[in-house]
DNA sequence: GAGGACATGTTGGCATTGTCAACATTCTAT
DNA sequence: ATAGAATGTTGACAATGCCAACATGTCCTC
């Protein structure tokens, strides 16, 4: 753990700490993991211990940031209507406060990668997957393509905002709308 | 316009072309001038007289493809619901059809050139929010926030698909549904 | 404790790429 | 025909991903 040793001790970590916020201020086109290990104070080849290339590595900052918004939806409360619109600016909140981050996370390439992403992944959309079932008549049950509706809804509206590809000034979206919008009765 | 001659005579076009192809086939970050000049059988530097950049290189690409939208956008017919599923339909037609091209047509870093896409992206979104107006009952009149909404279910929609974000099967959405969506009443 | 397996870090190197400067060739307009 | 603008070429530099060979430290076993 010494600063000066062989060993730097918890480079990984270091490493993915480095990462975020290259990430956040540069974007993912410019990190590098040369520049990485040169800000951990390490050669150039260092991060190759800990991550098989610079895509593994991306995969594992998409990973951290499916467990925190893992985390930040779980601590949504409510229950019906008022759940489903809280994680819906939860959602919407988490992208905001890390837009390349939610980029990383929904982007092809990462999602590709066989072994990360993908549990923490598909839990966090299971779990808003699960908050529109229970406002959804039971008669219906769990409603796959309601699900997948209202998360359209909400990735397109995040990605519009992060990448402001809208050309107009924008309010609020309605969130306490969202759960009356999907899903509608077929 | 000889094959042999010095001067090329169609460079320009035929880098994109070119580009359109390798866009699709293995993506924007493994897209490079280098090779496309290889490929269109000029030197590595030849692409910097029509292309500042990189960069400027992707903003043309995306201008075509706005282009390309906005031309099948129109070609839709109809009017009130009919004309808003059948652009939805078409705009999800062309994203399917060109997924590399659409991520890079709203990708933050080539909507900020100044010089390209503005316009025929603007253009193209207008025409999907007119439509949307055509649906609005009158006396709201055109609603940007609705149209907005509207926008952001089909983007969302599109990005999923083409990413395959989605963990399960998916039907086709209900195009039919989407004026009955957006705007619903204040 | 001695010694070896293993993890972790380093050096040097190679290929690819973006981009610049300096130079060459061709086209166009006067 | 000739000057100047377009267009293309060569050579170079720095940054990067990644590989191979080697160095150093840790830890487990005897």
């Amino acid at each position: 753990m010494k600063e000066d040793s062989y060993h730097h001790g918890n480079l990984r970590s270091e490493l993915l700490r480095l990462g975020r916020i290259a990430l956040e201020s540069d974007g993912e086109a410019a990190l590098s993991l040369r520049s990485l290990a040169e800000s951990a104070g390490v050669s150039k080849t260092a991060p190759y211990r800990h991550f098989r290339d610079r895509r593994a590595f991306l995969g594992a900052l998409a990973d951290e940031g499916f467990r925190i918004l893992c985390v930040e939806l779980e601590r949504t409360g409510g229950r019906g209507p008022a759940r489903v619109s809280a994680m819906g600016k939860a959602y919407m909140s988490f992208a905001v406060a890390h837009p390349s981050l939610y980029r990383l996370m929904n982007s092809q390439s990462i999602l590709e990668l066989p072994e990360t992403s993908t549990s923490w992944a598909r839990k966090s959309f299971m779990m808003l997957a699960e908050a529109i079932a229970d406002e959804t008549p039971l008669s219906h049950g769990f409603d796959i393509n309601a699900a997948c509706a209202a998360w359209s809804y909400i990735h397109g509206l995040v990605l519009i905002r992060i990448d402001g590809l809208f050309p107009f000034e924008l309010g609020e979206p309605d969130w306490d709308g969202l759960s009356a919008i999907f899903p509608r009765p077929a």
